[in-house]
RNA sequence: GUGGAUGUAGCUCAAUGGUAGAGCACUGGACUGUGGCUCCAGUGGUUGCGGGUUCGAGCCCCGUCAUCCACCCCA
């Protein structure tokens, strides 16, 4: 094979391109329903956009990105995910600012260079929504209420919600001294990753899993004990609003999120059947991310879902994807018939009718084989019906490929295509 | 970025260092004017790629690419 796909990118092929196809379908009206509109940046932004919203601190930033100069040499970086774009369009645009929340997603995929895995590929889609200019606890509700929407509307129920707070700019810095000041003792303890962790974030240290760390971890101060009395209470009123919701959720009080700009409120959405991996998404509220790239205060909060994790973990509950049963196929009966034959599919389709139905699936053999070949082609599409052509002198034979007997033949093309559809909708085979 | 496993037909898998096969799928045909069952036949592979050892390599050795697993990290 002369060429494959880069490394950690893949095609999606049918019958998964179906299944993807479904899964945003539902995705979009679930967003719809909450009254989110999409928003489509670009697939790459200047690099500085990424390391001032992400952190210069974090994975991403310091060994992920996909950066190149373009030829003015213009440092770009394609998208390693969805925030920071979005609010870069958001702050450009005085219209969307007009909205007060705006309540926005977006939809496509991200590139991160890492090591692929079941799971984790460096090109990879997510679905994200954003609420911004909202401070209040109910933002934080809606936003994980829709996002547990979203699972469900795609089959996915038995999921665990994590939650946690990371503070705001009043006890964040704080806590931060003192986690800094805890692990500063026992250095020597930590492992080599948590030693850099030190110096650049030490908040990441409560994440590790390195068991030789997990001792010193027991006695760390906890971030909810540091809270300050705002964001305590704020924590507290997120709590009694996702149960007023009826979501169950799991406090997790060492859960720290791969970026920067969250403040207050973070969470991640764990499921099964990911490898290695476990979480089909997170977010969390970030207060200070419009003001840092250049705006004005607003108080916002966004989670992003991982597709092809949601792909992976939903398995079976979808529509097994394939391509649609054609309604009608039509067969040439005499060598000489393929184009008339093509010619009836398209009057059946309606494709010059008002357009006021739903158009029949109508398919047709384009290969010029035998009568038994095409309608073993029909039966294998999953046909319901199969129209001979030409028609004989009583008109269009038609058999029903479900029941195994013929239909009645029907005299003229504008007879048969009212015939199919008022079978179509008095039989509910219409999907 | 670190460590380990794997790579043969569209799919699932065979082949003591000695001519690359099976089942399913696909294509055509026979039999019901007109499918499903059955039967017959056929297409399909430089064994991921590139070197090396050998009279001879799918098999042994080296490299490379890719995937998978664990770590890391997250989506």
């Amino acid at each position: 094979m002369k060429f494959q796909v880069p490394r950690g990118t893949r095609d999606i092929l049918p019958p998964d391109s179906e299944r993807w196809a479904f899964i945003e379908a539902q995705a979009r009206t679930i967003l719809g329903s909450y009254g989110y509109r999409e928003v489509r940046t670009p697939i790459f932004e200047s690099t500085d956009l990424f390391v001032r919203s992400v952190g210069v601190s974090t994975d991403i930033v310091r060994k992920e990105l996909y950066t190149f100069d373009d030829r003015k040499g213009r440092s770009l970086t394609l998208r390693p995910e969805g925030t920071a774009p979005l609010v870069r369009a958001y702050l450009e645009s005085a219209g969307l600012r007009q909205e007060n929340p705006a309540r926005l997603y977006y939809l496509g995929p991200m590139f991160r260079y890492e090591r692929p895995q079941a799971g984790r590929y460096r090109q990879f889609w997510q679905i994200g929504a954003e609420l911004l200019g909202a401070q209040d606890p109910a933002a934080d509700a809606e936003m994980i209420d829709l996002f547990v929407s979203i699972l469900r509307a795609v089959g996915l129920s038995s999921v665990k919600v994590l939650l946690n707070s990371l503070g705001d700019d009043a006890c964040r810095p704080v806590y931060r001294d003192r986690v800094r000041d805890y692990f500063g003792g026992h250095l020597d303890q930590l492992c080599g990753d948590c030693r850099e962790r030190w110096e650049t974030n030490p908040l990441r240290i409560l994440d590790c899993k390195v068991p030789s760390c997990q001792p010193l971890l027991e006695g760390a101060p906890r971030v909810l004990d540091a809270l300050c009395d705002a964001c305590r209470d704020h924590f507290a009123a997120v709590q009694t609003a996702l149960r007023a919701l009826g979501i169950e959720l799991e406090v997790a009080p060492r859960l720290v999120r791969g970026l920067d700009y969250y403040t207050r409120t973070v969470f991640e959405v764990h499921a099964a059947n990911l490898g290695a991996q476990n979480a089909v998404g997170g977010g969390g509220r970030y207060d200070q991310l419009v003001r840092e790239l250049g705006g004005p205060q607003t108080p916002s909060i966004g989670f992003s879902i991982g597709m092809d994790r949601l792909v992976m973990t939903t398995g079976e509950p979808l529509p097994a994807g394939g391509p649609p049963a054609p309604d009608v196929y039509v067969v040439a009966r005499e060598p000489g018939a393929t184009i008339e034959a093509l010619a009836v599919a398209r009057a059946l389709r309606g494709v010059d009718d008002s357009g006021a139905r739903v158009p029949l699936r109508v398919m047709a053999d384009v290969q010029a084989r035998s009568v038994s070949s095409q309608m073993k082609v029909a039966s294998r599409a999953g046909a319901k019906r199969v129209v001979f052509v030409p028609p004989d002198g009583d008109g269009y034979a038609v058999r029903d490929m479900i029941e195994g007997k013929d239909d009645m033949k029907q005299p003229d093309l504008d007879s048969l295509r009212s015939w199919l559809h008022a079978r179509r909708a008095t039989t509910a085979e219409a999907r």
